[in-house]
RNA sequence: GGGCUUGUAGCUCAGGUGGUUAGAGCGCUACACUGAUAAUGUAGAGGUCCCUGGUUCGAGUCCAGGCAGGCCCA
């Protein structure tokens, strides 16, 4: 047997699993890799995934997707290698190790030492790694999963520290601020899974303010001042003086006024309608004008007071008089200019600040659609300060620093003139029961009120977060951080950007070209326990500092540090083992050059550094192995999850911009995410995860991949749907499966073998072979640009199309009979020949995707001629389909007039299938023709070249053309909407009309002249050809279907000879079931003795040699009396019927 | 709130540069076909192409504004 066969159905799990142990057994993977070697390279990076939990079915997504383009790129005959890694530090793990020992971070390093939490950290971090590397292995992820890069093994944290090094010796590290959750109380801050706590957001009543900031009257302001409504003369006469003009304030509100005198700008909507309006301040009585949020206006002034008399207002009175003198975009008011609202302490960026910037978070939801922004009291703030370049205010200490206008303890510094040294919040926790007790928030807007620059007070209930250890309010703070100045390349990380192949494109220029438009330095520091360390050791005054970039160097330091007697030995002199992590490094201290001691800046780094920083940390580059760097950088392909876009690949390109100057990776995918059939996120807690495991050991691994590849492209969300798979399976994988059965069947029984090179001509092959042949040349060409622009899905479905559609579903199926006969004819070779190659090759098209079935595939379409292609070392000498080399697309055997006249074929087919039916005239009763009509003469031809075809297909003798000399065609047109628009525009509607009502007669002047001239409401019109579709769907007299162009009618009449045909027929279809149920083989020979029946006997007479030969008889007689047998069916009767084998 | 993205049949998805009658598969109904077939064929039912405006002779497609879902960021 050259073939295998199998029984249905496949059970695709099994072949998941064989295929998987064969791949072990002969190293197939290290082949793909070994054989490729010298080769040009496709450099892959892995994204590491962090082995502390279980993996879900979207890592299978993720996965198929890297593996797919790795294996493309092998298939190309490049050397791929895949460096597989894990992610070990960051705040999951803490918290999980936290949970777990049932301790808070307040803890470590009291009730358990560093030293051990952080080894509970490394014994957490790779707890499911077992699982994942199963179902690496399961799913048909080829990476190296024996020499991994580990982001918490001591040389890839070297890695780090010196490329953490070089950004420091290009001035890109440096240490600022930002603002994050403090606690004054606790002297803490508190990040935001602390902050996320139950409990900590609370109601909390506090003094709210509309301040006044007073507009300065300039340029850029002149329009809120020009536009004065000058008509409205009693206005200045109630100013006294005709040149005077109420000021001009903007609004805005906070809830925190004791922020306040921290203000250095205003924010605005850009695209926010804002409004000036005139009245009078509500606690001063003076005369104003205020600009706020158009949509607002009426919260902050009563229907009552519109357009209220000004001359009748007096001081004291409840409803303020306003008039709307303007309205302006956000955008305009942008650059305007105020006065400083409080100045207790000087402030040296005065000029630079106190504008109107733009930012995007205002909103007209509350307050005035003004943002009172204070840089540093707000992490807003100082995002929107930055990027406008507003300098925040800070004051000097004692000490000379430069800090906020409250200190770490949450009251005011003492500058701040009458109200120095106050709580904040209070924080001390001091008595308010007081009758004359003023909050700090109470004083100052007392004070706003008397100098007039508060518009409306009041209380105001909202939520606020607290502190979850000492239940005080939280502040927004300023605390110390180690930034990457990621701004200082941010035009080249934007232009850089521009190189790189994003899928789908508008991930690169949208999500991640805008968030590099609007870059902010990236903040390093975590004050956590389980991560890289920050390489820095500072003097405690903070002026002599230095930044480690290698062991050796920090043990040279060290020995500096033990001579200067800042440390009492080296704990790494005797070569002990080092471990970078705290609290280790804690304990090293070192000497500056004025000599004095030097401590480790406590802070770790962002976990993101890690993982961006594995394209040089995997090869301990820049320590060593700067070849193999070289050899590995820039990434041709990466592929994660969209969610990884401000993380790891913002991270991996912005290393590689300021390291390197180069992109990190030339081709990126970003996928979407694996939701549950009903569009919900997949979470364990609503119990709609899909387990991976039982999905691959269910439907395979293959139909699994296939599924998730083929349903949606990968950058779309996917609906995950088990019917899906199923339907995958019997539909793409089932069909497959029965043509290469149908193909090994047949071929073992003829006991062919297929031969790379000793094949028919293809000159020599009919039509049916060469069109199909010529589908497969066009399908290679057509997946291969599918992979190569990364677009699996495209390529999927055009190899599931080809497979169910053209090969089984038409090919296969009208080439049936060729298999079932006599010997192996020229022919019948030529059949194998064809479909061996489309199989082969499907194998190889679909290997990326569906790695295990492709490869069972090919090695049962291959290895029988295996030990000849090693001999000859020809294209099929590989083992395995992913160690052979893509097939090219042979051009000169794509046949586009034949794939057209096939298409015909099929529809003709089809159309006369659906008039059968109209009929009720089963398949099995041939007819004698099918009329087609045609216009043309390259029509008839293509037609004619196919006419056997469809009269196999359709059981009729001919197919009989129809043209013009006919005489019988009836003609309609139909216009060419196309055409006729761009000629006539809006005419076309009576162009249209016109042609719709076209005659015969005009019709037929059009075709023989050339065009046609028609008259409509008195203009003249001339047509040409191209101005409409002529067609015939009508022949009097006959039932017609039709399909586009294509009409097709059937003659139903039925001759005796055709009714005998159909009956003898029927008669071997009953005959073939009842060989099929009693258990025969295909090559069985049979007797066959049927009872006499006129009918029969008829049909016999004239089909007898017909029928044996269908039903492989050797007799077939009739007798009076047949018993024992079966009984045949037939329409008006029953015959009964004695059949046995016929030996030898 | 911002950026990006999705919205077409019960479900999953196609629908270059606008062209008048919007398709496929699955599912459903009916009939047929079947010596490779858990396949296949034909027919039927099933659509406010998310909504509202606009541009145009003509909009599923282009523009504007909304609505709803998703992701990321605040």
């Amino acid at each position: 047997m050259n073939y295998p066969e199998f029984k249905q159905p496949l059970n695709y799990g099994q072949v998941g699993t064989d295929i998987l142990a064969w791949w072990k057994q002969n190293g197939i993977f290290e082949k793909s890799v070994s054989t490729r070697e010298g080769q040009p390279t496709f450099v892959f990076y892995e994204g590491p995934p962090s082995a502390n939990g279980a993996p879900g079915i979207h890592h299978v997504m993720a996965r198929t997707v890297k593996d797919i383009f790795c294996r493309y790129q092998t298939l190309l005959g490049k050397q791929v290698h895949r460096k597989g890694g894990w992610d070990t530090h960051g705040l999951p793990i803490e918290l999980q190790v936290e949970k777990e020992l049932g301790i808070t971070k307040e803890d470590i390093g009291k009730k358990i030492s560093i030293a051990d939490y952080n080894q509970r950290c490394r014994e957490t971090v790779m707890r499911f790694k077992a699982q994942w590397d199963d179902l690496t292995e399961k799913m048909g992820y080829w990476v190296d999963l024996d020499d991994p890069y580990i982001t918490f093994e001591p040389e890839y944290i070297e890695s780090c520290w010196a490329l953490l090094k070089k950004l420091y010796d290009k001035g890109l590290l440096y240490k600022g601020y930002t603002i994050q959750p403090y606690s004054p109380a606790a002297g803490t801050g508190l990040s935001s899974h602390e902050l996320n706590q139950p409990g900590t957001y609370r109601d909390v009543k506090d003094t709210t303010v509309v301040a006044q900031f007073r507009v300065k009257r300039d340029e850029k302001s002149e329009m809120l001042f020009d536009n004065v409504s000058l008509d409205e003369v009693p206005l200045a006469q109630l100013y006294g003086d005709d040149n005077a003009e109420p000021e001009v304030f903007i609004l805005a509100w906070t809830t925190t006024p004791w922020t306040l005198p921290a203000n250095t700008a205003l924010a605005v909507g850009p695209k926010i309608p804002y409004a000036l309006v005139r009245t009078f301040n509500p606690y001063t009585y003076a005369p104003i004008r205020v600009v706020l949020a158009e949509a607002l206006v009426s919260r902050y002034f009563s229907e009552k007071g519109k357009d209220a008399s000004f001359e009748d207002f007096k001081p004291g009175d409840k409803v303020l008089p306003w008039h709307l003198e303007g309205s302006f975009k956000g955008s305009d008011l942008v650059g305007i200019n105020y006065e400083r609202l409080f100045d207790f302490v000087p402030f040296e960026g005065q000029e630079r600040a106190f504008r109107v910037i733009p930012g995007d978070f205002v909103t007209t939801e509350d307050g005035t659609g003004i943002v009172h922004i204070s840089p540093t009291f707000g992490a807003d703030d100082f995002r929107v300060a930055q990027q406008n370049d507003i300098p925040a205010l800070m004051v000097l200490d004692d000490e000379g620093k430069l800090g906020p206008i409250v200190d770490r303890t949450g009251r005011y510094v003492k500058q701040m003139g009458e109200f120095g040294g106050r709580w904040v919040k209070n924080y001390d926790g001091h008595d308010e029961s007081g009758a004359d007790y003023k909050t700090l928030d109470e004083s100052i807007v007392i004070k706003m009120k008397g100098d007039g620059t508060a518009f409306k007070v009041e209380k105001y209930e909202h939520t606020y977060p607290h502190c979850w250890r000492t239940d005080k309010p939280v502040l927004y703070y300023p605390l110390d951080s180690w930034f990457i100045k990621t701004t200082a390349v941010k035009d080249r990380l934007i232009e850089l950007n521009k190189t790189i192949n994003w899928k789908p494109e508008s991930t690169g220029t949208g999500r991640f070209g805008n968030w590099l438009e609007n870059l902010v330095d990236w903040n390093l520091s975590r004050s956590r326990y389980w991560g890289t360390p920050l390489p820095i050791w500072r003097t405690q005054d903070g002026t002599e500092e230095i930044c480690i970039g290698s062991i050796e160097q920090m043990k040279q330091e060290i020995d500096k540090a033990v001579a200067a007697k800042v440390m009492t030995h080296n704990p790494y002199a005797n070569g002990e083992k080092v471990d970078l992590h705290r609290p280790y490094v804690d304990d090293i201290f070192l000497v500056s050059p004025g000599g004095e001691p030097m401590y480790r800046e406590t802070d770790l780094i962002d976990v993101w550094f890690d993982s961006g920083a594995m394209p040089y940390a995997q090869w301990h580059y820049p320590i060593e192995n700067g070849e193999k760097f070289k050899q590995n950088f820039p990434a041709d392909f990466i592929a994660e999850g969209v969610d990884q876009t401000r993380g790891w690949f913002f991270t991996l390109h912005a290393l590689a911009v300021m390291l390197e100057d180069s992109v990190a990776f030339k081709n990126v995918m970003a996928n979407g995410l694996v939701l549950d059939k009903n569009g919900n996120k997949m979470s364990k807690r609503l119990g709609n995860a899909v387990d991976p495991f039982a999905t691959i050991s269910q439907f395979g691994p293959d139909a699994t991949r296939w599924y998730m590849i083929a349903n949606a492209q990968p950058w779309d969300n996917l609906k995950f749907d088990l019917a899906g798979i199923t339907e995958v399976q019997r539909r793409f994988f089932g069909t497959l499966f029965n043509t290469y059965s149908f193909y090994a069947l047949y071929a073992n029984l003829d006991g062919f073998q297929a031969r790379e090179f000793d094949r028919t001509p293809h000159a020599e092959l009919g039509e049916l072979d060469r069109w199909i042949l010529s589908k497969l040349q066009s399908l290679i060409l057509e997946v291969r640009g599918h992979y190569d622009a990364y677009d699996p899905t495209k390529a999927a479905r055009a190899i599931q199309d080809f497979v169910t559609d053209q090969l089984s579903n038409w090919h296969v199926r009208l080439s049936r009979r060729r298999f079932w006969k006599g010997e192996l004819t020229q022919d019948k070779r030529a059949a194998y020949e064809t479909l061996q190659e489309c199989l082969v090759t499907v194998s190889q098209l679909m290997s990326p995707i569906a790695p295990f079935f492709a490869e069972w595939l090919y090695k049962n379409m291959t290895d029988g001629m295996r030990a000849e292609a090693i001999t000859n070392n020809t294209p099929f000498a590989p083992e395995s389909v992913h160690l052979t080399l893509l097939v090219q697309a042979d051009e000169a055997r794509i046949d586009k007039a034949l794939e057209e006249r096939m298409e015909l074929a099929q529809r003709i087919s089809s159309l006369t299938h659906s008039l059968r039916k109209k009929s009720v005239l089963k398949v099995r009763q041939p007819l004698q023709r099918i009329l087609v009509p045609v216009l043309n003469d390259t029509t008839r031809a293509q037609v004619g070249l196919v006419e056997d075809l469809i009269c196999a297909e359709v059981n009729v003798k001919h197919v009989e053309f129809l043209d013009d000399t006919s005489g019988v065609l009836v003609k309609s047109v139909k216009p060419n909407f196309k055409r006729l628009g761009q000629q006539y525009g809006p005419k076309l509607k009576v162009v249209g009309a016109r042609i719709q009502q076209m005659t015969a007669d005009e019709i037929s002047t059009l075709e023989k002249t050339g065009q046609l001239t028609v008259n409509i409401d008195g203009e003249t019109y001339t047509l040409a050809p191209d101005d409409v579709e002529i067609r015939t769907d009508d022949l009097p007299g006959w039932l017609v279907a039709t399909d586009g162009p294509l009409t097709v009618a059937l003659d139903v009449t039925l001759t005796d000879e055709l009714r005998q045909e159909g009956v003898a027929r029927e008669l071997v279809n009953r005959l073939q079931n009842l060989r099929k149920d009693s258990g025969l083989e295909v090559q069985d020979k049979i007797r066959v003795t049927l009872g006499q029946q006129p009918e029969l006997q008829a049909a016999v007479l004239s089909f007898g040699d017909y029928i044996r030969t269908e039903v492989q008889a050797l007799a077939l007689d009739f007798a009076a009396d047949v018993n024992g047998g079966s009984v045949l069916e037939f329409d008006d009767y029953s015959v009964p019927v004695q059949l046995s084998v016929a030996k030898g």
